[in-house]
DNA sequence: ACTGATATTAAACATTGTGTTGACTAAGTC
DNA sequence: GACTTAGTCAACACAATGTTTAATATCAGT
């Protein structure tokens, strides 16, 4: 791809997170990103359609990069995948920390988790189909949004909070509760 | 209060339901909404300060509704409140639920379930604080937030697919998991 | 290097929605 | 019935958008 297309959309991507990093999604205007990367404002118009477009492709990226990362590990090749696609996953988000921490807060993009977790809803159904005894698609579905969902959820708080805490401190409860429940605690 | 104000206001809601029905938040224009509700624009001024404010504080009124509810079952005097506290609250929703799913939709909110999610979280949090063996404090939070934000994951895939299944079909594999945990399904 | 292609710039433009104001009218409260 | 306040109407300056044109700079491929 032609370079000058990769420096603007890297410097505008540079750009808009730092100005996630200072304020509300939509109160981040093309005039003022445009100003600040010091590219035409039209030039913008060139590759996106408005600020959301934007945030919403460089979004894509990302689900792309976690898709691969799960293809990659063959879920049908290997036993209990779930903790090592995740670490890998969270490896990534550590070397794109400052975007990622962007897109997760406040201010950034509501659906960019909720979209990750929609694929890892679908990726562990597929993996832990065998593991019901008898399996119902509907029941199958509810634990596994119920599993994922906590813990995104689990993970959004810990990263959001620039995870200061060792990773191991809340992947162990998660794993405790799903796999033995409150009851074994 | 001035009936005048209960009016426009309950106009003003009602018609942001029925645009929020229809397109994204961040398309809903005061002007668009005024007109429509046959409201002056200069009127919506007088009560808030742009459509995020607006939200914001209809979604104030459900959450304090939600602490109502919370606070009206105190968890000191029974056993096993999680339960009984959830379905009121559920109830709740289904008189309201235009509303209710507007602002959980994609067109809705984002910040409208996770704060019921957090106020859910500080309130299982006291709840459930002596159920623990080794009380612990990080641990029993990240505990809880796992188990909140997986009910509230289902709970908004159900509630997005109009409540058509029975609840049942969504609250018995979250109490399995729950308690019993993946070994023991 | 040369060339043709295209990304970026700069300036201008109409358009739309915003937020605020002031004088007027309507509807509320007590 | 008096007074208080909410709502209306029209006008305003302002900011950001989205689009366009011609000129310039940078690129890829040979």
């Amino acid at each position: 791809m032609d370079r000058r297309v990769d420096k603007t959309k890297k410097l505008l991507r540079e750009t808009l997170v730092t100005l996630m990093e200072e304020k509300e999604l939509r109160k981040i205007t093309i005039s003022e990103m445009t100003a600040r990367a010091n590219i035409n404002r039209g030039t913008f118009y060139l590759h996106y359609i408005d600020i959301y477009d934007m945030v919403e492709k460089l979004g894509d990226e990302i689900i792309d990069i976690i898709k691969d990362i799960i293809d990659s590990n063959n879920p049908m090749k290997m036993n209990y995948l779930y903790l090592p696609v995740l670490v890998k996953i969270v490896e990534y988000f550590y070397q794109d920390q400052r975007f990622i921490q962007a897109m997760i807060s406040e201010n950034g993009d509501p659906f960019f988790l909720s979209r990750i977790q929609d694929i890892m809803i679908e990726y562990t159904l597929r993996l832990y189909k065998n593991s019901f005894k008898n399996y119902d698609e509907n029941y199958a579905r509810v634990i596994m949004t119920f599993i994922v969902a906590g813990g995104v959820g689990v993970f959004t708080e810990w990263f959001k909070n620039g995870c200061s805490t060792p990773i191991n401190e809340v992947i162990a409860p998660c794993e405790a509760i799903i796999s033995k429940g409150m009851n074994n605690l």
